[in-house]
DNA sequence: GTATCGCATATTGTATCCAATGTACAAGAG
DNA sequence: CTCTTGTACATTGGATACAATATGCGATAC
């Protein structure tokens, strides 16, 4: 007999299961900006109380993800042009330091995962999962940096501009230079030239800003 | 008859009171690194049931200011050196980004308000009121630059480190090296040299950092 | 004496209920 | 007809009540 020593301890309340559904859908952009989300609405969907909903809406608004006004309700956030390209350039100034760290500490199972994963998004052809793809690249280059501070803000300002990636990259031709950029970064840390790597992801992250913003989509503000 | 029209929509409910006068303990360093939040207490302190309470330390969490357990509760989250130096790392990449992108926008007033904050800062005698004092200082620096979320980040970081900053400032000789400091990125950005102020304003944090990793307090992990 | 178990208490997580506030619409004054 | 005002309903904020889990201590078996 096997088991799974599962830690208790660390399975989700309520609350942060919501909290997870919830911030999911609204990065991958299943809800639209703007969206009132109502406390008893949700409640009744995930089968609860408001309670866990309320504490979930609190995280969230945290985020930045919604904006709640007293007795009125919250609201999914959107993003202008203006504060779309600020955090392009804030993961611009952020991920090529924590590339910079990670490749000389990359292991060699952190290296063929990248590998892999580079191949998976050069190869797939679902449009839908491009984002998350990328996302899960970029992620596996930064795993052995030690940075984990740095690598939450990376990662929470990610969460704010995926809607957008995801909206343009269906439409454009950025799948093609991502792909070519992938790889050369990838090749720069598989030699063990960070700071190659490190520009290179500069680059890669301004271009996918200048794309971005070219077809950026029409807001209110 | 004048009256302040108060906008009322924006007053605070009593989970952000509450949220705020944790925080701002927390980051004071008033309440201790370990120290249990009972939610029970709490709410008796602030005369109020644990609901808003619940939803004060879910946002704390979320700040990583606390970290909680399922069913055990609520403790304030300490830094351990590599944590602190990594947060002033992030800092010294962050801030001066932002004095760059502030120092040709900042208006006549922002200056002059700099020129006092920098004497207040300089010229207080009382050590527990300096590292607020450091904060507006650079805050008012910022305060013209564009770049909201990134001023947020900043600010998440310093949140982070103030508590340690405080406990070192007043036992270390860093204070009149940081009043020199001041006064030299105050005139870089009175002589509109952005990247002077922005090259002074890191040596000055990646210096704080170095002071404050020699004597760091000794940290359960 | 030691280790384990079981129960009492403390604490957290959630549901239900009530109060406070916003919203929409209808009635009435001018 | 238009504007104001009152009122019913929807929705959020918070309090109380209950359930689930952790913790500590004493009893009991060995």
């Amino acid at each position: 007999m096997k088991i799974d020593f599962v830690d208790i301890s660390q399975t989700s309340s309520a609350a942060k299961i919501i909290f997870s559904a919830l911030r999911k859908a609204i990065i991958e952009g299943n809800i639209a900006v703007g969206t009132p989300l109502r406390q008893d609405e949700l409640a009744r969907s995930f089968q609860t109380s408001r309670i866990p909903v309320r504490e979930a809406l609190s995280r969230l608004e945290e985020q930045g993800l919604i904006k709640t006004q007293r007795f009125k309700g919250s609201v999914v956030v959107g993003l202008s042009a203006d504060e779309a390209s600020e955090i392009f350039d804030l993961r611009a100034l952020l991920e090529p330091e924590i590339l910079r760290r990670a490749v000389p500490r990359m292991s060699d199972a952190t290296k063929q995962l990248a590998i892999l994963h580079c191949n998976d998004f050069s190869n797939s052809d679902d449009p839908l999962a491009w984002a998350t793809l990328n996302r899960i690249f970029h992620h596996t280059l930064y795993a052995d940096s030690d940075q984990a501070f740095t690598k939450e803000v990376a990662d929470n300002s990610m969460d704010r501009v995926e809607r957008y990636i995801r909206a343009q990259l269906v439409v454009s031709d950025g799948m093609e230079r991502a792909k070519n950029e992938h790889v050369a970064i990838l090749n720069a840390c598989l030699s063990n030239d960070a700071d190659l790597a490190a520009d290179l992801l500069r680059e890669h992250i301004l271009g996918a800003k200048e794309s971005l913003l070219a077809s950026f989509p029409e807001l209110p503000s």
